[in-house]
DNA sequence: ACCATCTTGTTCAACTTTCAAGAATGGTCC
DNA sequence: GGACCATTCTTGAAAGTTGAACAAGATGGT
């Protein structure tokens, strides 16, 4: 990381930099749409929504703190808060592990997944109005790609992923 | 906005689906990522930093609350307290706006230059290497038009921008 | 069994963000 | 000038986030 203070920096073209502005311009006005969507219909901002969703998903809607958090991407302590507060509105419930002692399960309610089934339709709608009404399936298609690109490099792939016998 | 609770959702296709993960995926980890380089380096959050950029290019290195929120996309609420705390740390500095007494001007002083100054390289360098280093110059331009649309969709373009005498 | 070490999840304090409310000034219309 | 509404910016309290520290349990070597 610091090897960038080293020698001449390589700054972004004219072009980078109208690039570089427009991501940061869009990703923060959508974020900010989605939480004030989200805020308003379902009470809860988007990244609490997004935990509902990841364990709606799960087999018997329930997951191991950590995995969710991994899920996610968040930190283990914003999770704890996050479930904390979900845990008050009766949309989670905390559960203690069988197989670990220290290990805690999310549960998703039936109430949790009831303010799931009423608010998603919305949120999709908001979803695709920002996003996929806009673009040409091309674009959409052009946008995975290089946000898998991204992705990979921010998250550096676990060198034994595909040798699960070593995890 | 509420439309989408009539009628039948429209669903994301699994494609739209995938996309849209991938999306929130390396928005995340990004943001993230920058906000703890900046923050170990410069000892300030992402945004923070973006409005001492946007200070440093506009012209005496001062701008209007209102206008400063409007560019980076915050509100003017964050935008006070982000200043009053870029205070304390001597980067900026408040000053009276002389022809609207109800104004104010967020200075960058010289030392939040300097500031700047010694953290833009590595700063640039963690960009490039999450975004430009590995993306072609084809899904630069891709991206760049795809930010575009969808800030577009987002930011309802003022109809009178282009009437200045209007606004 | 023992010890060191890692993992899991929580907690605390410091910090940031949001929302609603409010003080002060500007602009317009009569 | 005065009434009225809009704009600018700040404030305070509640909510959310962060990073470090911590307790409890798992793991592995000896």
């Amino acid at each position: 990381m610091t090897t960038a203070s080293h020698g001449t920096p390589r700054w972004l073209s004219d072009e980078e930099q109208r690039v570089w502005r427009a991501y940061l311009h869009a990703t923060t006005l959508l974020e900010d749409h989605l939480d004030r969507q989200l805020q308003r219909d379902a009470g809860m901002p988007h990244i609490y929504y997004g935990l509902l969703v990841q364990l709606s998903q799960a087999p018997r809607r329930r997951m191991r703190m950590t995995e969710l958090a991994r899920e996610t991407k968040i930190t283990r302590s914003r999770l704890s808060h996050a479930v904390a507060r979900l845990e008050k509105n009766g949309w989670v419930r905390r559960e203690d592990c069988a197989s670990d002692k220290r290990g805690q399960n999310a549960c998703l309610t039936e109430e949790g997944f009831e303010v799931l089934r009423r608010t998603a339709p919305g949120h999709v709608e908001a979803v695709r109005q920002a996003m996929f009404d806009r673009l040409s399936p091309e674009q959409v298609g052009q946008l995975g790609e290089i946000m898998r690109v991204m992705a990979e490099a921010l998250q550096p792939t676990d060198p034994n992923a595909d040798l699960p016998w070593l995890r």
